[in-house]
DNA sequence: AGGCTTTGTCTGGTATATCGGACAACAGTC
DNA sequence: GACTGTTGTCCGATATACCAGACAAAGCCT
């Protein structure tokens, strides 16, 4: 075991005297599991789970009938199962971005009052797969399936971060420099901004598109953390710092909830 | 939703009445959602899964916490979530199917007092990946590593049984057409057999490497339904139909349950 | 062999998770 | 507006799932 999963596995050793669920032990081997990334034996489980022995052996015997966990060797090694690859395909088929970054733009929407967007990147353009208004009287949000511009946008300089500056200056058509107010873009310092925008967790243009909007956007990572997609909110530019503050958190716990890569056991 | 999802769906109804446990409740929630195959209104499971209100909510709030499902839409839809997927990929990655095999070689081998292996297409040869020796004074299983001529074995027609004849004739080579007692096999009879072992559940072969051997082997199936790999029993030639139809019995429920493709919750 | 540790099974008691049912908030329908 | 059906939340009671601990079996060392 190295050290990354010792941690993780000593972390989420419970306070330990009270009474807990079956559900929550599960929940609890499972990410034991995954932060092992390798079988465990039964017999380590109760010290690293903190849970009775009694308990984890008749857990992971269900477990195990059902498939979800698979025992393995002849020192009883227990790991993720069958059933769970399968169930794992399934939300991977069914479950994909666009369902579940409509829903969050909608939820971010309606917590912030803001317009929100769901954006990925198609050919040379970022379009637009989701919106939903804010509660202004003035809408500034962009229709559903336009497709804007790269530079234009602060989701735009998120969605290119990874690309290299030739892979940018090859992709971005001249007329796309060109902003809605006849003023153009400069192409190395639009390429300055996506490398900046590598791992920042919130973009942010003020003024691009027209004179009294900004763009938040925050990225939406795949398993390998590439930028699959991001969810943005348009602003009124003249929103307070505080305000504004507040928002970019919203903002950036939504796209961690769209990311891959991580799974928080209890969020707060 | 279509039949097959309706069949399993009503399937899963428990027979009622008595408290049911948390773990067996999300069990059959995974199952239920697996068998729909898209997102399900949280409003519909209680029917479905034969569960109170309170239990179902309450289920879906703390699995929803820990992502391995995910509530979607504006009416409430529930399907397997992020950490589902994670945790599938944790197998695929892990749990690959020569330890899984292995592990299942043993456990046949112990059940059935007979010689088994874990057979796999390596190139144009068939390797043995795993042996364990059954409790005959005579041992009659190959070696571990050993490459196989394919037209050998019982395994090596379920290995090459979904190749067109003409893959079949450019895969064998014209020398391991002979076995060992000189005898040559005829390739168009070869590739009959091959054929007909399509969709078999268990393959049989007598005295080709030997004239006091036979051997059974069934299929382990990937979740496309292709041959993986092979499973398999080396027996005397002379035991009785009754003991034959025993072993072949084992033996299939060993080769479905390296099989990927399917998913049973409560095993009998 | 004898002592010690580890692993897995089993059982009774009790803390509590599940359940049933009440309640409120909606959305249709007439 | 009144009525009906549906959806989601909440709460007290009790059936039971989880826990502690005893026990046996199997290693492992001296």
């Amino acid at each position: 075991m190295n050290e990354q999963s010792t941690a993780r596995a000593s972390a989420s050793i419970v306070p330990g005297g009270s009474r807990e669920r079956g559900i929550d032990r599960v929940l609890t081997l499972f990410a034991y599991l995954n932060a092992c990334g390798r079988p465990v034996r039964i017999a380590d489980l109760p010290k690293a789970l903190g849970a009775p022995r009694s308990t984890i052996y008749e857990i992971v015997r269900v477990l195990a009938e059902a498939g979800m966990v698979e025992v393995t060797g002849n020192d009883n090694r227990v790991y993720f199962g069958r059933a769970m690859y399968l169930y794992g395909i399934s939300y991977f088929r069914g479950n994909d971005l666009i369902r579940r970054g409509s829903s969050e733009v909608e939820a971010l929407s309606t917590l912030t009052g803001e317009s929100s967007e769901l954006c990925m990147l198609n050919r040379n353009r970022q379009a637009i797969i989701h919106t939903h208004p804010g509660s202004r009287p003035m809408r500034i949000s962009s229709e559903v399936g336009s497709q804007i511009p790269i530079p234009w946008t602060a989701s735009g300089r998120l969605l290119l971060s990874q690309m290299s500056p030739a892979e940018i200056r090859d992709l971005i058509q001249p007329d796309d420099l060109i902003l809605p107010d006849r003023r153009v873009v400069d192409i190395e310092g639009f390429i300055e901004e996506c490398i900046a925008a590598r791992g920042k967790s919130v973009v942010i243009t003020r003024g691009l598109i027209n004179s009294f909007s900004q763009c938040l956007a925050a990225p939406v990572l795949g398993i390998d953390g590439e930028v699959q997609a991001t969810i943005c909110l348009v602003l009124p530019i003249d929103v307070s710092d505080g305000q504004r503050a507040v928002l970019q958190e919203q903002l950036t716990a939504s796209g961690r909830n769209l990311s891959m890569g991580t799974v928080r056991t209890k969020p707060t």
